[in-house]
RNA sequence: CGGGCUGUAGCGCAGUUGGUAGCGCGCGUCGUUCGGGACGACGAGGCCGGCGGUUCAAGUCCGCCCAGCCCGACCA
């Protein structure tokens, strides 16, 4: 990708409303635009970065045998009345439609998967099954905040799965957690498995936070049961479940959140099986969330400097931010050229993305400034000085560390 | 939803006792620069968030509304 053709190309200063992290470099470099609070374009160096958490989380997901699939987000008003959640979700976007009736803007999708997978299903020889998509998500939240960490659309990644017996449900679930610590270990991200309420469900529910000043939750580990719980669980100070008395929180941004829904919503809309003595029993669900716009974003808030982001490699919109330095001498500025489009061609064999700062126009300062700000991992130089070495420069962006490469 | 703050050029901001709008960045043209957001000259760019009111006259005063941000509450 050649910078010169960029859209667009980075802000030379960051917005004034942006004082998250995330909000503040992802808007500055060029990755989001906001539409109005809590809701983002996501433009295409974003979009880059969002696809390549999207790819890493469908990896990891079909290789539990989960199957990919996309509903609507204009869901019936009718699904949401059997569930009492029209009246009961308060943050629940409700539509009006011409041709007479409300609609419901999917905040999740229950609803829509119930009825859709009891219509395929009755024998238990179907189950165990897993799906999931990838979609946005609506919530009509009352105070959008912290750029992309919470918004009214957002994207999620949402799984569910259906089993006959709850240790099947169960087993389903702590191979879910472990994929989903994976998953984040990807994403460059140390997550921890945090206790939090079930809700209606279960007395508890997981989540995966990660910690970081950014965050809006608190959590505390209990250093005997080793395990983290969410604040609401904590009272007194002490542990929820041994009662020791637990240290100081931590703050941290939730990034995904399972729960045992069992027979919550099959019994809402009747989904059951037929056993093998031809009985009938209601199904068991799981359901498995990720936020991955707001993964992006706490991607963000975990990795980056003064200076601007630090994707980790997984991530990274492009491997390689090639700059290339010219200088006043014609037949060396067209040198400088060749090689770089040298460098691009050979990277491009090995399917490494280069992003190439082109510009004739752009000092070095801007051009180093750019490259910071927007975090790819490496960094490299061609120049008259490289040149003269027959060399290439070579900088990390995390570790700072500078190496030449021969060309 | 309660409390606070803010809306003026693409972005960041100034605008005095009311007199019809300015700065920096960015953008365009030309020239000089060329390893950490270079410099000069000229130039383009405005529904001063919206509606109503007061006034000879409103970016400025009054009222209502809308939008954005922050704190809190909320977050199956």
């Amino acid at each position: 990708m050649l910078y010169s053709k960029l859209f667009p190309k980075a802000l030379r200063q960051a917005p004034k409303d942006a004082d998250s992290a995330n909000a503040k470099y992802l808007i500055q470099g060029g990755f989001i635009h906001q539409e109005m609070a809590g809701v983002y374009s996501w433009l295409p160096l974003g979009l880059q970065v969002l696809r390549k958490v999207e790819n890493i989380i469908r990896e990891e997901i079909n290789a539990l045998g989960a199957q990919e699939l996309l509903m609507p987000a204009l869901q019936p008003k009718d699904n949401w009345l059997a569930t009492d959640r029209w009246d009961g979700l308060d943050i629940l976007f409700k539509l009006n439609s011409k041709i007479g009736g409300e609609i419901a803007l999917g905040a999740t999708a229950e609803e829509i998967i119930t009825p859709l997978a009891k219509a395929y299903t009755g024998s238990y020889q179907d189950f165990p099954f897993a799906l999931y998509q990838i979609q946005n998500k609506y919530r009509d939240e009352l105070r959008a905040k912290a750029g992309v960490l919470r918004g009214r659309e957002f994207g999620m990644k949402d799984l569910y799965s259906f089993h006959l017996d709850l240790g099947c449900l169960e087993k389903y679930y702590e191979k879910i957690a472990k994929t989903y610590l994976n998953i984040f270990k990807r994403c460059g991200l140390k997550a921890v498995r945090t206790r939090a309420t079930g809700g209606a469900f279960s007395k508890f529910s997981d989540e995966f936070q990660v910690i970081t000043s950014a965050g809006e939750d608190n959590i505390y580990y209990c250093s005997k049961c080793k395990v983290y719980y969410n604040n609401e669980l904590v009272r007194a100070g002490k542990c929820p479940e041994c009662k020791t008395k637990l240290g100081k929180p931590e703050r941290a941004i939730e990034v995904g959140n399972i729960f045992k829904l069992k027979t919550k919503f099959s019994d809402a809309f009747n989904f059951k099986y037929i056993d093998k003595n031809g009985k009938e029993k209601p199904v068991l669900m799981g359901c498995y969330g990720i936020g991955t716009t707001r993964l992006v974003g706490t991607i963000v808030e975990a990795n980056h400097d003064d200076h601007g982001i630090i994707w980790p490699n997984e991530i990274a919109p492009y491997k390689m931010h090639l700059i290339a330095l010219f200088g006043k001498d014609k037949k060396i500025n067209q040198k400088i050229k060749s090689a770089a489009l040298a460098v691009v061609a050979s990277e491009a064999k090995q399917s490494c993305e280069v992003l190439y700062d082109d510009r004739e126009d752009a000092s070095a300062g801007e051009k180093f400034a750019v490259a910071d700000l927007l975090g790819i991992p490496e960094r490299v130089v061609i120049s008259e000085k490289t040149l003269a070495k027959n060399s290439i420069e070579i900088k990390n962006r995390k570790s700072g560390k500078v190496t030449m490469k021969k060309l």
